[in-house]
Formats: structure tokens, C-alpha cells, sequence
DNA sequence: TGTACATCAGTGAACGCGCGTTCACTGATGTAC
DNA sequence: TGTACATCAGTGAACGCGCGTTCACTGATGTAC
């Protein structure tokens, strides 16, 4: 039982990673204590050598969902800017993003949840829009700042809707129609050409 | 302390009504049954001769939510086919919506809700996203069937996704934005000249 | 190098609390005569 | 019309359970000499 500061610094990471991924799947408050603590091969009265509270875990696991999220998209191209709207919008609205909330985008995982939470988790989730706003200025071209901005909101509000539909949706084909359906809409929004 | 079939039905109804407005603000699991028969006036072991479980509540509750919130979208226009996108548009993404869930549309309050719960409520969510897009097809224009359902999937993602979005934003600015760059969308969306 | 001590991540039982559910009871109403 | 009884919506205490949190303890490691 090694305790050096960079072996608890791995099991409170551990800790903050399966909750990320946990509370996207199940709600902010749908996940208990001992059951992350079992998941990370541990017992639940360690708990407190991390946190100070389960909202403390929470408010963290919020950041590295986000910040784990935004690196997965820039993985693959290097910078936004470099990233074609198509990339983002497969990405994003694909299936692989429907079927696992857990590795995905907290917002249409979490929407309401924020929503309902206190003060600073929606801080948090407040600034994070803000960011995805600025992210998707950099992919989407348009005639001014101004129709750039007004292009990513409204695509950035249709993706997350879309993904959380196509979540909720029982029907597999009705699932895949809301997809596919938002992905070309944002993708003609993306042409240069596009309304207006 | 009557107990005629209709007193009991009133008692019965006003339970599910307090249930479906508390749910959709707080979440599926986000109110407890005694707090609910409090605020309707009665004490915690009255609920099981109404209900067989939570649960039973809870699904109750959904179809009267969902029941109440078309009821009062269609009590404006005399039927769908006669309300206009721009009607529908500025009651569902307006501040009262926004502001207002428990009275509101089910979807954008509860939308991740849905998706993790069991094989029941996400039935009758499904049933009414059908409802939903089917309604807006009544709405809105478009060159012909295709368009029109696409055009419908696209304005409904886009609607909840604004409002859920404009719930999470702290910044009361930024909520503003967020809605109104969505109903320029939508509205525009639904203009006969529209894309493509 | 070896020994004694301090540190502290992790253990696992226990705590209080709120929750959904159960149950014996009450007392106003509907019904039978 | 009046009386006795059955019904059953609603009461409120109690139950078991799971949860977040606390706490005395353990034992491997780092440090001082």
C-alpha cells in the first residue's frame, strides 16, 4: 500500500475517471459513493482522503468530463480550426456518440441535470457552452462574426438536442432518422452558400 | 372525509397533477411521494390506495404531463393545421417556457431522464416525440412529405436542445441569445423559400 | 547499512437520515332493513 | 324516516434499506539518526 504522492494523485484520477464517465450515464446524483469506490478497487471509507464531499467529486468529474471531451475532438485534427464541419457533425451526431453518454459530451447527456443543479455546477456547465460556442465559431465559416455566431449556437442547440432525442428514442430507426436528419441540416448550415 | 368514486378520482388527479408539474422541474427521481402528498394536502400512506408503486405515479404523471402541455399548445389555435410556425415557435422557445418547466413541454426537461429509464416511460416518450414530430408536420411548410418531416425532426431537435440550453445558461444574457438565435432559425426554416 | 518512529492511503464497521412501502386503525359516507 | 352495519379514503407510526459521512484502526512506506 505504496503512498507516495503521485500514487494517490493516480487513484484520485482513477476515481474522478469512472465518475465522469458514471454520472454521464446515469444523472449527476445517480450514482452512489461505494459503488465508484468498488469500481475503482476500493473500499468506500477512502473516499474522504480525496474528496471533501460527493459534491466536491462531482464538481470534478464535471471538469474532466469536459476537458476529456474537448481533447478527444481535437485529437483528431489538430486544431479546431483545422477541423471540417462534416468531422465535427459525424463525430458528434454519429452513433458510436448515441450509444456511450459515458465517453461522450456532458451537455445532451446532463442538459437537465445542470439545469436543476446548484450554483457552481452551472457555472461550470455555463462557462463549458460558452467554449463549444467559441469551438464551433473556429469550424463553421459565414459571412461576418455576427452569422458565424448565430451558426454555431443554433448548431450547437440542434446537435444536443438531436443526440439527446436519438437517446431517448425506443425505436432504432426513428433514432437513426433524428440523426441523420440533424446531421445534414447542420452540415447545409455549414455551406458557404447556406440561407440567407 | 368523503369517499364517493368522484371525490376519490379528484383526490386521484390532483395527486398526478402536482407529480407532473414537480417532476419535470426536479427529475424522474427528484421527488419523494411523502413531499408530493403534502402538497396535496394529505399524509404519506393515503398514496398506495391510488398507486401501486412510485413508479405507477410516475408514469401517470408523463402522459398527463405530455396530455396537458398539447392540450394548452392547441388551445391558442382551434387545431394545429391552424397555428402558425411563428406561434409555435415563440411559445415553446419564449422566457415562460424557459422559465416555467414544470408547466412546459416534458422533452427539453427531461430529456436524459428518458433515456435512462426503464423500458416503460421511454415507450411513452417515444410515442410522443412521434406525436411531437407529426404535429409539427401539420405546421410547418415544404416542397412535400420528405421535406416537410425532415424539416419537422430538424425544428423539434433544434427547439429542445434551445431550451434546454437557455436553462443551463447562468448568464441571463446568454440564455436570451440562445433562444432568440433559435427561433430566428426555426422560423426561417419554415419560410416556403427555404434551403434547397 | 540498519533500526525506530512518524505518516497517511486505505479499511470496514457504524452512524444518522430520508426514502418507498406496509399496516392497524379511524371515521365519514353509502346501503340494507 | 330511522337505525345498524359495511365500506374504504385517509391517518400516522413503523419497517427495512441504501445512502453520504465518520471514525478508530492498519500496515506499508518515507524519514531521522
Amino acid at each position: 500500500m505504496g503512498h507516495s504522492q503521485a500514487e494517490k494523485k493516480k487513484t484520485h484520477d482513477r476515481i474522478v475517471e469512472i465518475a465522469a464517465k458514471r454520472l454521464r450515464e446515469r444523472g449527476l446524483e445517480g450514482v452512489g459513493v461505494a459503488d465508484l469506490m468498488k469500481e475503482a478497487g476500493l473500499t468506500v471509507g477512502g473516499f474522504y482522503k480525496h474528496f471533501a464531499s460527493r459534491d466536491d467529486l462531482v464538481a470534478e468529474a464535471m471538469q474532466s468530463a469536459f476537458g476529456s471531451w474537448a481533447e478527444k475532438l481535437e485529437a483528431s485534427g489538430l486544431k479546431p480550426s483545422e477541423l471540417t464541419p462534416e468531422e465535427v457533425v459525424s463525430r458528434y451526431m454519429g452513433t458510436y456518440h448515441r450509444d456511450h453518454p459515458g465517453e461522450g459530451c456532458p451537455f445532451p447527456a446532463l442538459t437537465a441535470d445542470f439545469a436543476r443543479s446548484g450554483a457552481k455546477p452551472r457555472e461550470v456547465a455555463t462557462r463549458q457552452l460558452l467554449e463549444n460556442f467559441s469551438f464551433l465559431e473556429q469550424v463553421f465559416p459565414g459571412r461576418d462574426e455576427k452569422d458565424i455566431r448565430r451558426k454555431s449556437v443554433a448548431a450547437f442547440c440542434l446537435m444536443t438536442g438531436a443526440v439527446g432525442l436519438a437517446r431517448v428514442a425506443d425505436d432504432e430507426a426513428l433514432s437513426d432518422e433524428i440523426l441523420q436528419t440533424a446531421r445534414d441540416f447542420v452540415i447545409e448550415l455549414a455551406k458557404p452558400s447556406a440561407d440567407k
